[in-house]
DNA sequence: CCAAAAGTGTTAATCTTACACCCATGA
DNA sequence: TCATGGGTGTAAGATTAACACTTTTGG
């Protein structure tokens, strides 16, 4: 009767950095068994007591040393996994960050590091559809909502924005028509300060706004 | 160790239809404590040994006499309920069916029934917030995707799936401009045949191209 | 002074919106 | 013949896409 109260819960989460003007996605060396030394994505099994977002706070903490970054559900991946101890459904988030402003610090226990995500990531179990879901989840999410905040430094050029939107999108911009099309958006305030040292000259600094930020939606149909 | 294998996992699935020009969803009353008798979505405990799929078809068989719906998944809801005999995880999908075309019998046991959706429907649990939020992703998913298959009679009028959309986004078209604007999408086929009993003139009777249906995808950004 | 990166406007084409009347049919 | 619901076209306005040169600056 109470056979089914017999199910483990996992959490992973895909957490998504822009980085040396590409998207990259953490991935540890799998602590134990199974495929203990495999590369995963970082994830943890959930208690009876805890709430989702609980082991996401732990996961982030333990990996990043920061539990407040932003993350969103994405699915759960209910395959029948053959785990020595039983069964396991996985459910997975994605979260987006920024290096230096979320202060991240790598665990070093289990070789926590950013890469760059391409065919040779080859992740164990099926993290890779993750990633997979995760990326096509963003790029959605992109069309409607705007993206940023969470992935580049508080302030920023138009043309990282772009670069940004570019990867992430996997498509071209002109950068007239970008500019004008984000500008438009008017979730972005010029702010007076201008760039750090560069070749070249000098790009204006943006900042979000945060409330337009938050409220900017894009209406379909 | 194992205490984490004792986590229960309940699937429940919000299937909506579209009948007497409503979005109406299937409700049942709860056939055990807690709150049983109360009106819930239709939901079952998930066994160490089904896959998700597996428990969705068994919950559509149970209910609705039909396994074979379309279903997608919506969101796990871990919040920590008190359920007597441990810790539940809800996994939601929804589905979308056909009365007729789908051959829905309904399940007398729970009294499984089609109710439509105001603010008098009011369910035990958060299944109302399941619903809300299975009608935003519904609402989100039209803006790319069409929707109509599943929800609508194999042969259907354009004035009728002006009303499906007209429901599902809670907004009115102009008829010259829907009718433009879905026949340039390319996945309607009109057909010979024309419009059953009726009083005025009859109607021009179209069908769902299988393949441009399954394909068309709208580009966003 | 020149290489590097930032910034800027206009036009044509396309898409979207608003809008009102005639058509076919059954009662 | 008339009430009912089905069907149709156009023009103005808004949006998008394509396009290349000038500016600023550090080396």
């Amino acid at each position: 009767m109470k056979e089914y109260l017999n199910i483990g819960v996992s959490v992973s989460i895909c957490i998504f950095c822009y980085d040396e003007d590409q998207k990259k996605v953490l991935v540890v060396d799998k602590e134990n068994d199974p495929f203990k030394g495999g590369k995963v994505l970082p994830h943890q099994m959930l208690q009876p007591k805890q709430s989702l977002e609980e082991v996401c706070s732990e996961v982030l903490e333990k990996n990043i040393g920061n539990k407040d970054v932003y993350v969103e559900q994405l699915n759960a991946f209910g395959k029948v996994y053959r785990h020595p101890s039983g069964r396991i459904i996985d459910i997975s988030f994605y979260g987006l960050v920024n290096l230096e402003k979320d202060k991240i610090k790598l665990n070093k226990e289990n070789n926590a590091r950013f890469e760059k995500i391409d065919k040779s990531l080859d992740l164990v179990f099926d993290h890779d559809d993750i990633i997979d879901f995760a990326s096509k989840r963003i790029k959605r999410r992109m069309k409607y909502r705007p993206l940023g905040k969470n992935l580049l430094p508080s302030q920023f050029t138009m043309n990282e924005l772009e670069g940004l939107y570019s990867c992430f999108l996997g498509k071209q911009f002109d950068k007239r028509n970008f500019r004008r099309r984000i500008l438009e958006m008017d979730f972005l305030k010029e702010i007076t300060k201008v760039q750090r040292n560069t070749r070249g000259r000098k790009a204006i600094l943006y900042e979000f706004d945060p409330k337009k930020y938050k409220n900017y939606s894009k209406a379909g149909f």
